[in-house]
RNA sequence: GCCACCGUAGCUCAGUGGUAGAGCACACCCUUGGUAAGGGUGAGGUCACGGGUUCAAGUCCCGUCGGUGGCUCCA
């Protein structure tokens, strides 16, 4: 006599055991109709899910009207869908074993092992078909059937199948508790295909609505590179037509607001095949984005007691030895610069031999650095250091270079050479907490100052596995808990992630998304206790005794390459004035406004203000579309009029008016205090009032 | 690094084995124009690179380089 309780707070009784599908019809037939599963006490399942104690209910709908359909409609009905591309994929390519199909942010996919005889892989060229055929399945409305087998027998049947991947997927369902083993039939079990899995599933193959498929990948069982491996086809689904194409225009729209792309368009920087991959040429309005941010947040580490320091792009392997990550990190290093006189003799090596004696210090050479901390670590201890001098915090813009994956490369966002806005703190262990603290006023600065307000924070702790780890449980209880209490008083949910520290000391990660919805580091503060062991640094303390110093790594922008990248996607490339490559440009309306423009011109440009001004370029309307394109905060018009009052028509960047007149001196003081604010306040909403920008 | 796809003018892209194209940008000429595309003319190409098949290759095959997406990695 199950008793359920719904969202709206009502309850109904029942004399036998329902269905979900039951309930939604008591309720209403509109609702049955709608329904494509449900959450029992938290759990989705199906409409068939069967209630047989009292419990909390809420049907699973698909949209109604404009209303965007619920993450648990799209979960059903993605991991649908997955199942009918599975079918789709087994009949158009036999010989396929099906792995994994889960439903993900924007879609779902489906791991799939390839049979190794050189029949034809799964290409871009089959989306076509497999798609036709899950229209068909889809078209034939056939239901999804649950039926159940005890594990022995359900372990029997995937043995007799003999799908090693299904039947370890049914291993851990055991060994997660699971007693029974379901599998999903897209119709009648025993006549249609079925699938393995936990479901749960929408009713009916037709309540999928609309699919596409997406892209293939490789990808490794477990995610484990030494395993097999397979082949991942993404796809998404929608409940509607309309709302799939939504989706993929929403897509369109992101990709236009891709750094690559915007960055191109406004001559941001480049790469170049004969440079190399992965090494950025910042062009010279690039350049004034980053130097820009490079000064602002210069000015704040000058407040905080930073000292600014210059070291070389590379050191002795030497130095790798000690800090540890040459051998140890050396796939992800470019190679090491020999020593000259000793090219000869690795001539006559072989690689193995080579690797050999690179390591073991017989072939010297240099390393193009992979981190800053090393150099840094020396001029510490370059001179005696007495606890009087700490926190010593030294900062320098450093470029680094790892030998990133060719298949990672990514425009901006990850690179083979970039420059951080690095800064190592030694410090006491008291000092740890103000110090960390200090780190996230400086990341709060910059996000503040930009805009950026959707991030995540990040605070990795250590794992289980305690051989993992250097330095003292003590000083790691107070060292993450520094970094917990910081995080807090930071004010912003934070996540903090067991066995996400590095192996020296946990740290805090900002973290943020581009516009195709992945993940990127930014900002990072990091507590470390290692490497000043290895480089055995000690300052005196007030007990005349040397002490060990403990090291904070923090980049608050992370690197100036990824920042940039991110900040064009988050600006879509229209920058505010203190940022923009060209703040101002001036179209005077024709050749009788040549001299008051070039007044205005040279007024701005005395003021500081990176102006140009367009004389050609035909029409006036051409030249303003023409700024607009490259997205300049703001266009001044001179004509005649102007010229007689000795004023300019202003427009401002999203704003597609002329927001009018003023007088020169007014626009360049209101300019000029907008540039000396970082943005605020803005000098159109001082001279015009209005809160309109793009 | 792995799998798939892509690489044609500065940019965006057409071109399915038979004489390399368009729009934008660029140069020059006309237009002196008051708020998002005035008109004309012209220049611009080793079709990423190397090999192969073919009477004939931008087009088909192989390799290399580069890019994109995902996987793995990310001190």
């Amino acid at each position: 006599m199950p008793t359920v309780s719904l969202p709206d707070g009502s309850t109904r009784s029942f004399d036998t055991p329902v269905r979900v599908l039951d309930v939604a019809s008591d309720i209403g037939p509109g609702l049955a109709k709608a329904a494509l599963g449900g959450v029992v006490d938290g759990t989705i399942v199906d409409c068939a899910h069967i209630i047989d104690a009292d419990c909390a209910l809420q049907i699973i709908t698909g949209p109604r009207g404009k209303a965007d359909p619920s993450d648990e409609a799209l979960f059903l009905i993605r991991h649908s869908a997955a199942h009918v591309m599975a079918e789709a994929i087994e009949d158009l390519f036999p010989g396929v074993q099906l792995v994994y199909g889960p439903p993900v942010e924007g879609g779902f996919y489906y791991d799939i092992a390839e049979p190794e005889d050189g029949s034809p892989r799964i290409s871009s060229d089959d989306f076509d078909r497999i798609e036709a055929r899950m229209r068909e399945i889809m078209a034939e409305d056939r239901p999804f059937t649950r039926h159940v087998l005890p594990v022995e027998e359900g372990m029997a049947r995937l043995e007799t199948e003999g799908s090693k991947y299904k039947l370890d997927n049914a291993q851990r369902a055991v060994e997660a508790g699971s007693s029974t083993l379901s599998w999903y039939a897209t119709g009648t079990p025993g006549t249609h295909w079925d699938d393995l899995c936990r479901g749960p599933h929408v009713p009916s193959t037709s309540r999928i609505g609309a699919v596409k498929i997406m892209r293939v990948a490789a990808s490794y069982w477990h995610g484990d590179a030494d395993s097999d491996a397979l082949t991942r086809v993404y796809g998404t689904a929608f409940p509607d037509e309309k709302r799939l194409a939504a989706h993929l225009e929403q897509l369109e729209e992101a990709r236009r607001r891709d750094h690559r792309v915007v960055g191109r368009k406004l001559e941001l920087f480049a790469f170049d095949e004969m440079v190399g991959p992965g090494l950025t040429l910042w062009k010279p309005r690039g350049a004034v984005i980053r130097e820009t941010l490079q000064q602002f947040i210069s000015e704040a580490l000058r407040r905080q007691g930073y000292d600014q320091v210059f070291t070389p792009h590379v050191g002795k392997l030497d130095l790798y030895r000690t800090s540890g990550h040459f051998p140890y990190y050396a796939d992800s290093q470019f190679p090491p610069l020999v020593d000259r006189e000793q090219m000869k003799a690795m001539a006559t090596c072989s690689c193995g031999e080579l690797s050999n004696k690179l390591e073991d210090g017989d072939i010297d050479g240099y390393l193009l650095k992979p981190m800053n901390c090393p150099h840094h670590i020396r001029i510490f201890a370059s001179e005696a250091r007495s606890y009087r001098d700490l926190p010593v915090r030294l900062a320098e813009f450093g470029t680094v270079y790892r030998w990133e994956q060719s298949g990672e490369l990514g425009g901006l966002l990850r690179v083979r050479g970039f420059t951080q806005d690095d800064a190592h703190l030694f410090c006491t262990e008291d000092q740890v907490h103000g110090e960390v603290l200090g780190c996230l006023e400086l990341v709060q600065l910059i996000f503040g100052t930009l805009g950026i307000d959707d991030f995540e924070v990040r605070v990795g702790l250590r794992g289980p596995d305690a051989g993992k780890y250097v330095g003292e449980a003590s000083n790691w209880d107070r060292a993450e808990a520094a970094c917990r209490n910081a995080a807090e008083t930071l004010g912003v949910p934070y996540t903090a992630e067991a066995g996400e520290a590095a192996f020296y000391g946990p740290k805090i990660d900002f973290v943020v998304k581009d516009t195709i919805g992945r993940r990127w580091q930014l900002g990072t503060v990091q507590v470390d206790y290692n490497l000043p062991e290895r480089f055995g640094l000690t300052y005196t303390g007030a007990d005349n005794a040397p002490h060990r110093p403990v090291m904070i790594h923090r980049a608050p922008f992370g690197s100036m390459e990824r920042f940039v990248g991110f900040l064009i996607e988050h600006f879509d490339g229209a920058f505010p004035a203190w940022l923009a490559p060209e703040q101002v440009r001036v179209l005077p309306v024709s050749d009788k406004s040549a001299q008051w423009a070039d007044s205005v011109e040279s007024t701005l440009r005395d003021a500081g203000v990176r102006v140009t001004q367009d004389a050609h370029g035909g029409r006036l309307p051409n030249r303003i579309r023409e700024a607009a394109n490259w997205k300049i905060p703001y266009v001044l018009v001179v004509g005649p009029r102007d010229a007689e009052a000795a004023a300019v028509s202003v427009r401002v960047h999203g704003v597609e008016r002329d927001l009018g007149a003023v007088g020169l001196d007014e626009f360049v003081s209101a300019l000029r205090t907008e540039l000396d604010g970082h943005g605020t306040p803005c000098a159109h909403e001082v001279l015009f009032q209005t809160t309109e920008t793009a």
